[in-house]
DNA sequence: GCCCATCGTCCAGCATACTGAACGGATGGC
DNA sequence: GCCATCCGTTCAGTATGCTGGACGATGGGC
């Protein structure tokens, strides 16, 4: 998005906002978290949102009063109190402290990188990251995130939409976002794909999100009304993906979302293999 | 701290701010994270805030259009942009990222779980954590604060300030706050053990923070002016703290500090044990 | 089954937070 | 070395966001 059109989302947004002072916080840290790294003054966050600079000086300041930016020279950056906010947020969410213990107990898959996203629009918001003992630091720090269209992850959740809802999140979205050649770029092409990821009982990313990697992704229920799918994923280097390998990855994927979807029930009656994603 | 208290810490810092929406704002995320899990109405954040129920009220609703909270039944949870702005922060200091590749190529170290974090007042912010083959899920997760008065991070940091700075800290910090039968509880003992600290060239929190679990700590300065210390640690069971294994351990944490202190001279020169904390 | 307490929401008036312009300082180009 | 430019900060006036009270809905307690 063109900060152009940020502006003027923000601009729509604040008009209904009853406390614009807190919208316009929250664009800031926004805008920062995009540019990470780098300290931006009043003057070119008010110029990029679009909003007076006074007004843009005195949200900061109150945000740095409280830790939630921090002062870098004369500008701004992103505060520590972020990290403390994160995390309570991450430890109030009962699946990510599961899946951490989960990830580890699968038999082959807790050697891979294992990855836990739920769904938000057409993008997944990486929760939970299980490092395997294979080093693969190309994948997504937690708090990050990518287009669901080309992610197992995000085409696990798309999956298991009603239509009706799919096609919501999907109109206006063409063209879909490409991160590599291989990226699924149409919703034609992307709609057959779920229909593949519904008969399979899981999804497949090949080379969709980074060249030399893929990702296998199975679906997991929200646990309370309005809460987005989650998805579970494998994430592995392509030349380990090796035809004996990939079933037996597939059944912890799948064990591993049995467990987080009733873990009462999966935890004393454990299954294995042949577990249907949707009886 | 009471909420009576923080009513009127925050009031009095309202009074100051030129944009006390989003200081309201804060408080209200603050009060959400300390009680994770558990939705909060409009009524019981005004009452504990002793803030007007509809400011409360808008403040939130505007929150939760951005995502910062959520709206669980009626009341309000932390939200899932929380991870997003919280994984940006950590993104953006180099210092995680570099504690996440050095930590993992410890030799003898890499085994166990290591942690990094920063000195915040008299409080340590866990920003980063290595999890080791040894199973001790008992370590804090991101984010977490704990007292740096008992903790090896705490006392590592504690003891690289200025004496002018740590009496700045300590002044009105009687009692320590202590978490187990162990944990330091005067400034005096504190004082004592900062010179063995010092003299050691690391720190030790010998089950001070948890029972049956040691923990040995070294300081990282700060790479910009006004950031604070940092301190890696490494958090094992005390019963795998054998005499043999220790040395070891303490010598891949010098060699983590010299690292993260100065990663271009330490990355082409590696040194090995013998190091000190403050040459 | 009734009632009361408590909740979340809505609305109009007032105090106040936001705005726009002016100021001093720092920076880079000529 | 000078000037022009941009920055971050300050300040007073005014539009506007905040407040307190009232409303309807909800759910325990007796």
């Amino acid at each position: 998005m063109t900060d152009a059109a940020r502006a003027i989302d923000e601009t729509a947004a604040e008009s209904e906002s009853l406390a614009p002072a807190v919208t316009r916080a929250g664009a800031i840290l926004d805008l920062l978290a995009e540019n990470a790294g780098k300290a931006a003054g009043p003057s070119e966050l008010a110029r990029r949102l679009g909003l007076p600079k006074s007004s843009i000086a005195n949200i900061c300041n109150a945000l740095a009063d409280m830790g939630l930016v921090r002062r870098v020279g004369t500008g701004f950056a992103l505060g520590r109190k972020l990290a403390e906010l994160g995390g309570a947020y991450l430890a109030s969410v009962d699946l990510v402290q599961e899946f951490y213990e989960a990830a580890q107990l699968l038999p082959v898959g807790s050697e891979e990188t294992i990855q836990l996203a739920v769904l938000d629009g057409l993008e997944m918001t990486y929760l939970a990251r299980h490092d395997g003992r294979q080093p693969v630091r190309l994948t997504s720090q937690i708090g990050r995130r990518l287009p669901a269209t080309v992610t197992a992850t995000g085409k696990a959740a798309l999956s298991s939409l009603p239509d009706a809802d799919l096609d919501d999140r999907l109109a206006g979205a063409s063209p879909l976002p490409t991160l590599t050649p291989n990226s699924i770029g149409t919703i034609e092409a992307l709609r057959a794909d779920l229909v593949a990821v519904r008969e399979r009982g899981y999804s497949m990313d090949d080379e969709e999100t980074v060249e030399g990697v893929v990702c296998y992704g199975v679906m997991i229920p929200g646990r309370r009304p309005g809460e987005g799918p989650y998805a579970a994923s494998i994430t592995l280097l392509k030349a380990r993906a090796t035809e004996e390998r990939i079933p037996l990855l597939i059944d912890d994927l799948h064990r591993l979302a049995e467990q987080l979807s009733d873990p009462l029930r999966a935890g004393r009656v454990p299954r294995h293999a042949g577990v249907v994603q949707n009886p």
